[in-house]
DNA sequence: TGCATTCCTAGACGAACGGTCTAATAATTA
DNA sequence: TAATTATTAGACCGTTCGTCTAGGAATGCA
């Protein structure tokens, strides 16, 4: 099917012409096949391999991605794949690892920086969402929101990691209207828990609206919406 | 994967014994490959089809569905699947009107109800859906936000679609506001169309969550914080 | 009733995919 | 240098998916 003609193939391993290809990945340690223990090192040729699981699964979803797109992508061959990974659900699991552990960081700083009002911050992280939309033209979505809605809850495994994933970002934004409170900007009385469910609720629901029309205004209108709900005028 | 054991296997057709299974499906006028002309007469072979790609793509979207799935559920085979459509893509649009058809009529009545003032017919939509997610144990969400969600932008012929249905969804609600406008429960100057879309955006988000929870809160959730909005205390 | 036509069924078929396997090559250690 | 481990390489296999061709059942017309 859409068999776009992006995948320009990169030259195998991109490593200084006259060095040998292996010579590049070979200088961390890897973690092997499943390594017991939680962290691992960095590896480069795992970590590019996730790096375009993100992007592919965010546009394509899961399922109807092959392993194949991935490995083209990189320009890696099967057998390192499945050195990494011992299946493609574990895979998919290391993509949603990979893009919480990038969406933690940035979610922290955006609505942990305490040069700005607490409630301002949101509209800081409404024009950074926007921006990046635009960029990909609107073809990425949010990778929990796809996974999420791709295996709704058929797949325990996913599920339970997503709404982990989902309950993180809650805190984070809990916590920034936690500090609203402190700050007098949110009334004393709001519960704060359940607004930072909704605003995930509603957002998710804007992104995959804003893909679907390749449009950002349902980002804005969610916004809108929910930040009058936090400062009722 | 999941390979649940409900399949009972219909025989074949669902005809009195006695009866040769093609009298039952040549009495009606079928519609053959790909009629030009819209409506096409009803049919028992495709509508259970259709049927059936409703209940199945709504559990477990469009991509990690196979045909095959479908068919062993109606008790047909493939042959008279490329019958009746000429793909499986073509199929998937016939599903997305089927599901809108039936959806259609439903939130016509439930926000058309006279009976009920304007406002309230958001209470009973939620208990409607609540109850409807909790009958199929929160595996099935709403069809247009998973294939949404799934094709993004990517299938232009799908998206479009999508884009249409939701937005006659969006109008039967609007009428709801505006009636709910001239009973004077909701302001003369709320923006009746920019908060019918709001519904929207945050009802998918919340019904995706809700899947993924296997929950009825995420709607509950939503459910109350835009009637706060619409009727502010 | 017989023939032509249309409708529908039947399942074989090729392609593609996920995943495994063996072999080869680089890095590391001794 | 030799032995060992880490990684790459891609052929290969079983399955599943979507398509397609052939043929049987019903219908219309003579």
């Amino acid at each position: 099917m859409g068999d776009s003609v992006k995948s320009a193939v990169r030259p195998a391993v991109k490593v200084p012409p006259g060095t040998l290809p292996f010579a590049a990945a070979a200088v961390g340690e890897c973690e092997g096949r499943r390594p017991r223990g939680r962290p691992a090192g960095r590896c480069a040729t795992r970590d590019d391999l996730v790096q375009a699981g993100i992007g592919i699964f965010t546009e394509q979803g899961f399922a109807s991605t092959g392993i194949d797109a991935v490995l083209r992508e990189v320009g890696v061959p099967k057998g390192s794949f499945y050195h990494y990974f011992a299946s493609k659900e574990e895979f998919g699991l290391a993509v949603i690892d990979g893009y919480a552990r990038h969406y933690d960081d940035k979610l922290a700083r955006q609505f942990g920086d305490a040069r700005i009002a607490p409630l301002d911050r949101f509209g800081g992280f409404l024009v950074e969402a926007r921006r990046g939309m635009r960029k990909h033209g609107f073809r990425k979505g949010c990778l929990v929101g796809n996974l999420g809605q791709e295996f709704g809850c058929a797949h325990e495994m996913f599920a339970k990691r997503l709404a982990a994933v989902l309950k993180g970002w809650q805190r984070v934004v809990g916590a920034c209207l936690r500090e609203a409170q402190a700050a007098g900007e949110l009334a004393a009385t709001a519960d704060v828990d359940k607004l930072a469910k909704l605003f995930w609720i509603g957002w998710e629901g804007a992104v995959m609206r804003a893909r679907l029309e390749r449009s950002s205004r349902p980002l804005d209108i969610f916004m809108e919406f929910y930040l009058a709900q936090l400062r009722p005028t």
